[in-house]
Parts: structure tokens; sequence; C-alpha cells
DNA sequence: TAGTTACTGGTGGTCAGACCACTGTTGGAT
DNA sequence: ATCCAACAGTGGTCTGACCACCAGTAACTA
């Protein structure tokens, strides 16, 4: 077998990485030309029908753009599309909101572990603001309050995935009970706290 | 040509609707099997190889699960496939991939504490035989340990967008350096030292 | 020369057939 | 009744073959 398959992983994965690798190696820019699928396969060791799964896969997430009789070429602009597709399937486990609410309030605590070292005086000020002023919602105030964490966490990855996440929330669901949560975080900032935070929220992981 | 293309829709995406209207015709609940690829491919007139595409997006999406050798089933855990839409757009840019090492090893540890409650001593005997049977390399040795520790932690949702978020390590990219690291975890899951994997984990955050 | 046409090579789109590796079952031997 | 080997079915992959389409280029015309 051509390619390298670690552990049931399937080729077209394997095949995304090359060719992330590829473009990262060609310093390809939006709108530039990916080599044709033939040369791909070849390239790659792959077979053709491998590559274009990969490829599919690509396209589906609005990374590339082919066109038939031209070739393949990296997309010119982030669709955005697929994200309102796949809200449609939005699912109504129980379980999945049970996992999803827990995971959001990991990636909220990890954030604000992230946050407490670049943490200064004003950007606390700037905290307290956001609880004090009211907002339309509870939901909103939460959501305002801990964009800004994210900011300060330096971790954008880690920020886009909480809002995604985030954005799934039951509008119903509860975020955090009371405003004390809030104001005790900003507490544990203040008097330089970092243990403190790790307990806060564990105390509201579910299970 | 077998399937109607009106006009520039790849044949992909009309097996995609066919798909969807079969299973609604035939009333199918997550989990249950639908038709082998050949079986579709002759049903609704297409070639294999345009069906697994289809098949691929919807996998791509959650919606289905292929497993081998067995058949192709619908998803029991549909949804959040949007996370590995963000994922992929989100990766391409530089800086994330550095945050993405961090969200790696903030997902595993917090994995790797939910799982601890779970523990058994059986699980704590399989963890062990697993860095000791030498695997193809420290990255699959890696993602076979951690998938054990996922799928103990109870959370899917978590495991999800771990793997995915793994799946995008390139593979030069070191993983955890020693298996120090791993035989520590086991023996704090031994000993129940809860506190020690927050501290374990800690200290490879890169910041 | 300038403009049009026809040709040609390359590309994605699709299909058919062939293996492989894996799974669950089945039927016979014990 | 139990066990195990052979088997059929399935997804995973590769190859080779067409087709439809596009972009140049060469040839032809005016």
């Amino acid at each position: 077998m051509a390619v390298s398959m670690s552990h049931k992983q399937k080729a077209y994965q394997g095949i995304l990485q090359k060719i992330r690798q590829y473009m990262d190696a060609q310093h390809l820019q939006p709108g530039d030309k990916l080599p044709s699928e033939r040369e791909l396969a070849y390239t790659l060791g792959a077979g053709r029908s491998s590559i274009r799964e990969a490829l599919r896969a690509m396209e589906f997430l609005g990374l590339i753009e082919t066109r038939r009789g031209e070739g393949t070429f990296l997309s010119t602009y982030q669709s955005f599309q697929t994200v309102e597709l796949l809200a449609s399937f939005i699912l109504q486990e129980k379980q999945t909101r049970l996992d999803l609410a827990d995971v959001i309030i990991i990636l909220e605590k990890e954030a604000a572990k992230l946050a407490f070292w670049n943490m200064t005086k004003q950007d606390i000020a700037h905290l307290q603001a956001i609880i004090y002023q009211e907002a339309d919602s509870l939901k909103d105030m939460h959501a305002i309050f801990f964009q800004c964490i994210f900011k300060k966490s330096n971790n954008k990855l880690l920020a886009k995935i909480w809002s995604l996440m985030y954005d799934f929330l039951a509008v119903e669901q509860e975020i955090s009970n009371h405003k004390f949560f809030y104001k005790d975080l900003i507490h544990m900032y203040e008097t330089k706290d970092y243990q403190g935070i790790e307990t806060l929220f564990e105390k509201m992981i579910l299970k």
C-alpha cells in the first residue's frame, strides 16, 4: 500500500496533512493553483480516488475551489455558508448538551488561567465594568466577559473553539448561575490567586 | 452519464440528496445501517467512487460512521461537525499552529482529569500495556494512549475536538517528550493523585 | 497584418473492475 | 454442545479508461 496508514487512519486524512504541508512549503497564497490530481497522486504516492476524497473534504470546507478543465485553486474567500449548513444539523441529544456544557467550562477555565499572567489592572477594571453595566441578557454579558478573557489568553485557537461551542449553547441553558462567579474570578486576578481559578471552575463541571 | 447532472452540479451532491431521501423513506434511525457502497452505486445509478465522495462528505459532517468490514451506519452522535470546519480553516493561519499544541495539551489534561474518577485497575493495566508494546511511532502510541483516556472521560465532544486537532499536528512536531510522562500519569491514577495530573500537564504549556 | 477557426494537451468528473484487509457468520469437525 | 476454519460481504484503495471542459496555440482566412 502506497499511503502509509498509521492505525486505521484513512488515506485521505493522511493526504490532507500532506497537502497542507505542501501548501506550507510552497508558500501558496489564496488563489494559487494546486498541482493536478494526477500529479498529486503520483507525488504523494496515492491513488487518484484517494486524492479526490481529500480534495472533496477541503472543498467542502471551503478551502479550495475546483474548476473543471482548469484545475484546483486555493479559495480566495472563506465561505461561511458551511457553518450555517452545519448549524442546521445541530443535534438535540441530551448527552451532547451535557458534554457541550462541560467543554465550554473547561475552555473558559483554561483561558482564564492562561490570561492570568497577562492580566493588568486595567484589564481587571474592564472586566469589572462589564459585569456592572447591565447587558441585554446574562448570556450576552457572559459572552462579552469571556471574550475579553480569551483575548488576554493569547490563544486564538482556543478562543475560536470556544466561540463556536458557545454559539451552540441553547439560549435557555444557564451559563453560570450567579454574579458571584464573575466577582470571584475578578477577585482572584486581583489577589493573584492562580490556584483559586482551577477550584472555582472545577465545581461547575457536572459529572 | 448515469447520474443526472443539472448543469455543473457534481454527482456527489445529487447523491447526497438521494441518500437523504432514502434515509427519510426508510425511516432510518441513528445507528441504523446504510446499504453497502456497491448497492448504493447500483441503486442510485452512479459509480462507486462517486458514492464514496458523497459518503466522505457525510462522514466529514459527522452524519455517518463507516466501519470496515461491517458497513456504513448513521452516526449516533450527529452535529458539532462544525468543529471540524473551524479547525481546518483556522489552522491555515500561522500563529495558530503554536496555539494548537497548547490546546491539545489542555484537552488531554482535562480528559485525563475527567477520566480520573472512572479509572479501574483494569484500565490502568491497559494503559500500561500500551506504552510497553512498541508502536510504529511515538505519535501513534500517544494517540492510542489518549484515545483510551478520552474514552474513559465520558465526554465524546471533548474527544472529537481532540482527535480533530490531533490530526492537524504536523508529524514532526513532538508530542510529549519522554516516556516518563506516561508512566507518571499512570502512577497518578494508581496513587489517586488528582492534583498531580494538573501539575504534570501544566508544565507542558508553552507560554 | 489582423482576426477567426480548429486543433491539441491538460484538467476535473465519472465509471468500472480489480485487489486487499477486515468482520461476522456459517457449517463442519471434535 | 463447543470450537475453529472457511466463506461471503464490506469498506479501503489503486488503476486505467472515458468524457466534458478550458486555455492556449497553430493554422487558416479575410
